[in-house]
DNA sequence: TTGAAAGCGCTAACAA
DNA sequence: TTGTTAGCGCTTTCAA
């Protein structure tokens, strides 16, 4: 359970199989630079000591540590399970072993968190930072990064193709008979959440759908339900949220207080995490291919780490799909509320 | 977007500040040890350089990261997610950053991991781990251990109390008038799956409750699904799953073929993961203290850490608490197939 | 093919 | 309080 008793060194492995250290560091780093007999008895004794290379000592001299890490704001959020799971096996494909760091929130912990650990990998993808660009851009000087969902002038980037999602969505509820749509809004900070709004206003405005959104909220399921309460006050017959936590928060809320989902109001997620398809109503959604995500990132990273290009690859764009489940279907006969107020710039 | 231009060291801050290199490691490694002029001087020119502290080259003297890591077999698994979030806020509180690394399924894969990550950190969780016990003991030898769900005689062990949680999940059955039960049973090779099973057979022979078990299965919803499908060729009024993934597709499966939960079925799960609260109907489940299960993990292993202690500490067993939400009722008048088939033992 | 020896960047005695 | 000097475990010239 503990460690205490030494581990044994390339020294003690030497020793015991009568050669120098250089030869038993050649053994295991740099097999065919020697005889193969001399191999074997090396090998022996390190089996024998229980020998296991220092990889820590092996980075300090290499610079190489055949790691990656992905920082995550939260490992809690459903939305980076398959974004992990891409990006490990993608990592694993080319022998590289993925690490996971849950930065919390702040940008206080998150920066003590790359400060341990940039020093020991050989890349960074930062999925969701709450950093800013320049904080990221310092980070980005020390090792090959890419960020996740945000587009940088001078870091490798991938994201989804959030206007042609966000299209989809819109078109889907135009053809069911929806003329308004509301917009749960996700936090103020995200870019992602930028960009669908404004997809959002562009594709509304094109087929002369009345739009709005609510104030910005933090994407959870608690959120989801406070909101809702709020939106019941002033309904549309169709409702496109942030993300699907955001939706399934708001459907259940509703469905509670006795509104018919999708009856009475159709809801529309983004991102098809875990659930979406087992919730009450199932949940239709503007679908992320979450591990193409995740394995699109650690090629474009593993990219860097290889070659030492300075180049910058252009920021990638990876297509959503619409996935049509329970939560939308036509637009009721008499709107909940025909009255709508115009779609209100946010302060 | 790259590195290249060799990170600044203590020995270019040094010549900047006109000091010692000692000086300047100790001016970040243990302030208050030098004077202040000359640690802000030697700040001054740390900041100028952009100095940033290797932290692989401090770990490989001093043999410390203030890094722990915790292994989990699949980071997909909902189950983790609060389990990591748990053990993430505790060493967080204690100065601690947690590293997650996710080792595939394979020992093999697991055994890499592990060795490039144990030189790394300072102390180990294995949560759902596929190595050997005695595969466990060569990395708990390496670096203070932790097992979760799993109890090993010789490595500190923190795991949920199955025996009781399976009680609760049996009464609460019983006093709906069950008297047939159906396990649905997890891995073959899950300690927690032989644990529930033991004390699911217990119980219900104290309560004179028939049981029996299903063939092993992977604790999926694809699974769950298939074994739907069986379970119906031969049904029961209640049904206990090894979990909650595999309760929730086995109640998509029963639902989509036109058989209600609970009014036909009453079905319990395992855990309380992200989304038994939300799918349909919600599920009963015996809660594991998931987040409490983590920063136990974290709390037992930083013992070990701090204090060189060579004795182990007793396994810990948190209590499991059981949920009931909308997929357990009372027992059908007449139940679906009244004569069961004795619990067989597995092969 | 093998060995001797010089670091990688940092910490920690030991002196000054 | 600061500098000098060994290492931590491994890789890698450079010779032999």
């Amino acid at each position: 359970m503990s460690d205490e008793p030494r581990q044994p060194t390339i020294y003690d492995v030497a020793r015991a199989a009568g050669v120098a250290p250089s030869t038993v560091s050649r053994t295991f780093s740099r097999p065919g630079r020697v005889n193969a007999d001399t191999a074997a008895r090396v090998r022996a004794a390190a089996d024998e000591l229980g020998y296991r290379a220092n990889a820590i000592a092996r980075a300090l001299h290499s610079g190489k540590t055949q790691l990656l890490a992905i920082a995550v704001a939260d490992v809690t959020n459903p939305f980076f399970f398959d974004v992990i799971r891409g990006a490990e096996t993608a990592a694993s494909e080319e022998g590289y072993t993925m690490l996971v760091a849950d930065v919390q929130e702040s940008p206080v912990s998150e920066r003590r968190a790359l400060d341990r650990i940039l020093p020991l990998v050989d890349g960074l993808i930062l999925a969701t930072s709450r950093l800013s660009d320049s904080a990221i851009r310092v980070a980005a000087k020390q090792r090959p990064t890419v960020v996740l969902n945000r587009v940088m002038s001078d870091v490798a980037s991938v994201a989804t193709d959030n206007s042609g999602g966000t299209r989809h969505a819109v078109e889907h509820l135009a053809s069911l008979g929806h003329r308004q749509i509301t917009y749960l809004a996700g936090p103020e900070a995200s870019w992602a959440d930028g960009m669908r709004w404004r997809a959002l206003r562009e594709a509304c405005h094109r087929l002369e759908i009345t739009v709005r959104r609510t104030p910005p909220s933090a994407p959870t399921r608690e959120e989801g339900r406070r909101v809702a309460a709020r939106f019941l006050e002033n309904p549309t017959t169709a409702v496109i949220a942030y993300n699907d936590l955001l939706a399934i928060g708001f459907g259940q809320e509703l469905t509670e207080r006795g509104i018919d989902i999708p009856g009475a109001v159709s809801v529309v997620g983004f991102d098809d995490i875990f659930g979406a398809d087992f919730c009450n109503p199932p949940l239709t959604t503007v679908a992320s291919p979450l591990r193409a995500l995740g394995a699109h990132a650690v090629r474009t990273l593993l990219r860097q780490v290889t070659t030492h290009t300075p180049r910058l690859p252009p920021p990638a764009k990876l297509p959503m799909k619409l996935v049509v489940r329970g939560s939308t279907t036509t637009a009721p006969a008499r709107p909940t509320d025909p009255v709508l107020p115009p779609a209100a710039p946010r302060p």
